[in-house]
RNA sequence: GCCGCCAUCGUCUAACGGUUUAGGACAAGUCCCUUUCAAGGACUAGAUUGCGGGUUCGAAUCCCACUGGCGGCACCA
């Protein structure tokens, strides 16, 4: 059996999506569960639409996720990853462009470039003939054209009344299309560049991927690849479509309803392995409902589960539940330092070291730190409404007692609280509220008498008068 | 409009055509723990497997039709 090989073709046009992460994952672990090798390959064939510096992003995000790649130009020692644009400069796709229009399965078109806005017009045109009327016009008299220095673009030449098929090894299936009903789509446009079609083609053969994974969005243009595949004499790859990750609010994965890019989520506050761990359910799972992988153990588990082939919908509080459990299991020296960027300006560091423990097991994401914490670092502005009626004089005898604790520890101060609350046979409950929102300002806090103590004796006896001072 | 894909609790899913009173997880609810919120533990509820037909001794599982959801139809990827 031949060396199994994969790749994630992203195109550089914006953030790592999620659902692109979870394809290169995928990919990523179908190569390596096989021992097989994992691609990187940018299609950047769209000049217009690239954003300077999106395939660094791209990278360095694959990077975070421990997605790294096994091929490529080697640059400094590392292996950079294929770039499309640069295999432009070899003429590779206008060579295999030529070819197809030697064999008679390309057309010059002569069309003249349409605006965006006739698109649509185009579109509708296409409810009725998908043939493009320069598909007629004589060879000869195209390439004259050419020669008096006009530029044409090259069209896909379909074939009538036949059956194109392939087997999508996600699918499971047999997926066929008659060809009357394939758009005669353009592969080399004038500015000498590929379309998607004819890159993906030319760059999946010879770089002999033997597995296409991508996503379900690419199931419509798969005829078109076949035909390509064949006019070229190339050999089929397996192909496979995966899900396609929909919105809770209905259609796809969509930016309207929240985060949907890696760099947001992990902004956010999401841990990557958590974000990794949360994705490899969206789309694959086990057989034995085991839901907690690291990426090795993911490819381990990779064959033994399944690709699911229903479109799941994105569950943001499952992605919650993840974070949590991965939140846990650092240590809180790791948690400290994973805090740094959500702490607030100019914390103290010995400060925050302290407050990790109390807050371990509240966050569900790091930027939470910042709301459960943030009256260790600054005043806190409270609303009055949220004392109860017996505030005012629990306040003051409260700093009073606490006041005179000689040894600042969690003991003494309990124990004083407690004979305070004894002697004037107050509500524990109703106490601890009060004190508690006088100290942050909030109904939700860690605990308390924890908190005091990092706090201090002198910032709490602070806290307490004003706080008293304002219920006068 | 045309083409294609899909269909099990609210969500993600498990279940060689028979061991299924359809299992697990998230979410929800109840209780325990508890000075709040969490975390943790225990438990509950929630799916006549979209609908209708077949095939079969037997169907969530196979077939067909319907309905619904999703995707695509650019010199974008």
């Amino acid at each position: 059996m031949s060396e199994v090989r994969t790749r994630f073709a992203p195109s550089p046009t914006g953030f790592l999506h999620v659902g692109s992460l979870r394809t290169a994952l995928f990919a990523y672990a179908f190569a390596k569960s096989q021992g097989g090798k994992f691609i990187l390959r940018v299609e950047d064939t769209d000049c217009q639409r690239c954003i300077p510096g999106a395939a660094e992003k791209i990278y360095e995000m694959l990077k975070i996720f421990g997605i790294d790649w096994d091929e490529g130009p080697l640059v400094g020692g590392s292996y950079a990853p294929y770039i499309q644009s640069e295999r432009v400069r070899t003429g590779v796709y206008k060579k295999y462009a030529e070819q197809l229009l030697k064999g008679g399965h390309a057309y010059y078109c002569c069309c003249p470039p349409e605006e965006l806005e006739q698109i649509e017009e185009r579109h509708e045109r296409k409810r009725i003939e998908l043939r493009d009327p320069c598909r007629n016009v004589d060879i000869q008299e195209a390439q004259a054209r050419i020669k008096k220095g006009e530029k044409l673009a090259i069209r896909l030449r379909v074939p009538e009344n036949e059956t194109v098929s392939y087997h999508d090894f996600v699918l499971k299936k047999e997926i066929s299309w008659e060809t009357n009903c394939i758009d005669e789509v353009m592969l080399l446009k004038t500015d000498g560049f590929p379309t998607y079609h004819l890159g993906v083609v030319v760059d999946d053969a010879l770089m002999q991927i033997s597995h296409v994974i991508r996503g379900r969005d690419w199931l419509p243009s798969t005829p078109v690849h076949l035909l390509l595949f064949k006019y070229l004499g190339f050999p089929l790859p397996q192909i496979g479509h995966l899900t396609d990750i929909l919105d809770p609010g209905g259609g796809k994965l969509s930016k309207r309803k929240g985060a949907v890019s890696c760099e947001e989520f992990l902004a956010d506050g999401y841990l990557p392995e958590a974000i990794l761990n949360f994705i490899m359910l969206v789309g694959w799972a086990p057989k034995d409902n085991r839901e907690l992988f690291t990426l090795e153990e993911f490819i381990i588990n990779f064959q033994k589960g399944s690709l699911q082939i229903a479109n799941p919908v994105f569950n943001r509080k499952k992605l919650d539940w993840f974070n949590g459990i991965y939140l846990r299991k650092k240590t809180d020296e790791e948690l400290a330092s994973l805090l740094k960027n959500y702490v607030p300006d100019g914390a103290n560091v010995a400060l925050v070291n302290q407050t990790v423990p109390l807050v371990k097991d509240r966050i569900t994401k790091l930027s939470d730190y910042r709301l459960l914490a943030g009256f260790f670092f600054e005043e806190p502005k409270i609303d009055r409404a949220l004392f109860s009626a017996t505030a005012g004089v629990q306040l003051i005898k409260a700093a009073e007692v606490l006041g005179k604790i000689k040894k600042w520890e969690k003991v003494e101060i309990e124990e004083g609280l407690k004979k305070l609350i004894e002697k004037e046979k107050w509500e524990t409950g109703d106490f601890f509220m009060n004190f508690r929102v006088a100290i942050s300002g909030s109904k939700i806090t860690p605990p308390i008498t924890d908190s005091i103590v990092i706090l201090g004796q002198k910032t709490t006896l602070s806290r307490l008068q004003q706080a008293a001072k304002m219920l006068e």
